[in-house]
DNA sequence: TAGATTGTTAATCGATTAACAATC
DNA sequence: TAGATTGTTAATCGATTAACAATC
């Protein structure tokens, strides 16, 4: 079922729909067709209580004393998901990055579809990016204007995404998978998903020395 | 001061860091000499107390009624994050996304050193990669009962990181930045941080898609 | 029916926030 | 000294886990 009315749903359950969908997935893929809470609890590595609270978020779809249907399960969560039309999305920056991420976008889409890249290098622009072409970044508003892409990527330097991202908000962007180093200041009405690499890097390195200090 | 003895620092506290760092550099570089944990919050958007209770996992380094000396602050709190050795890390999977992760963490070591790559493709084995050339994946065992490599980056599909992430726990690896859609089982004394890029992308289309339905 | 497992309410746990005494 | 701000303890909040009645 589609969700459930009023209760807003916190952004851990959030988190977590991506991985049940992704073993549900697999689940159907060997054939299985019906699987209790505790089973997906013990595939998850969580707890038989989180699963059933996570799915009631979004109106049981189990049957008492049986379990809950792979293959519903699967159609759920996928349009849960990623139904109804694709988000359009820009890329700005085709640097290394860029061009990775855009590559994985392209290729394991989920509900979003890329219709353009943009760069402020001279010798970046014109040059192919998949079967689009590399925009000039001073067309992004005109762009925006007459296309109203509703997400943007960014794989910019810390800089360039402070400085354009609150003209790309204003230009109607609705959705930010944010790459740089910055950290964008919310706004109403924009989703913010940052994938902070040198953090992430940085904590890993924290808790491999914590842990080589306890066991070398 | 290092680690606060006994008392464990929670995953939350450690995620933080890297964040309290890069805005203590930044303040730093602006010639900013003291700051109140007020302040701190009022920039990374988190409230004092957060703030001053973080710092205190570390044992105090603050001045009552003065505040936070910043060139203190940054270099304890890199002495934390990325003191001591740099931490052997290899490559695996030099397709564009390794290329992309290998480059940023070459570019901003952050207490990390790459020291080889590897690839299964016969045509990627040999090319170069930095300053370093790829080396074919059958050699991975033997390289690690020399070198003693203690990170690994694993940016190859699923079945891959499924096959070789026990083998390389076996071979002495300490820590893990995963971007392949597999979950590592945990192990005791080993560290693993997963940068599920399609997790990531699919969360956000769905927050994207509930803020549509709200305000079109 | 009896056994199993959900949906849902209640209890627990941990993290965040507030408060305040210590102290610069 | 008075004002400010930390370090630290206590209160709150939210998320996770446990329990159990409903029901297949």
């Amino acid at each position: 079922m589609s969700t459930n009315g009023n209760n807003k749903i916190s952004l851990p359950v959030i988190n977590r729909l991506p991985r049940y969908y992704r073993t549900v997935r697999k689940m159907q893929h060997n054939g299985v067709t019906t699987v209790s809470s505790s089973e997906l609890a013990g595939m998850l590595g969580t707890t038989a209580s989180q699963v059933r609270q996570d799915f009631n978020c979004f109106g049981g779809f189990g049957q008492q004393g049986v379990g809950y249907n792979v293959d519903l399960l699967s159609t759920e969560l996928e349009s849960l998901l990623m139904g109804g039309d694709a988000l359009s999305t820009i890329v700005i920056g085709t640097g290394r990055l860029g061009r990775a991420i855009s590559h994985f976008l392209a290729f394991d889409a989920r509900g979003f579809r890329l219709i353009a890249a943009f760069d402020q290098h001279p010798d970046e622009v014109g040059s192919s990016f998949g079967i689009l072409t590399v925009r000039n970044i001073n067309t992004l508003g005109d762009y925006c204007r007459r296309y109203h892409p509703q997400i943007a990527v960014l794989c910019i330097p810390e800089e360039g995404a402070a400085q354009l991202a609150p003209t790309l908000m204003d230009l109607g962007i609705r959705g930010f998978w944010n790459f740089s180093n910055y950290d964008l200041p919310s706004r109403e009405g924009v989703t913010i998903v940052s994938v902070h690499l040198g953090d992430s890097l940085t904590s890993l390195g924290f808790r491999v020395r914590e842990s080589l200090e306890n066991n070398p």
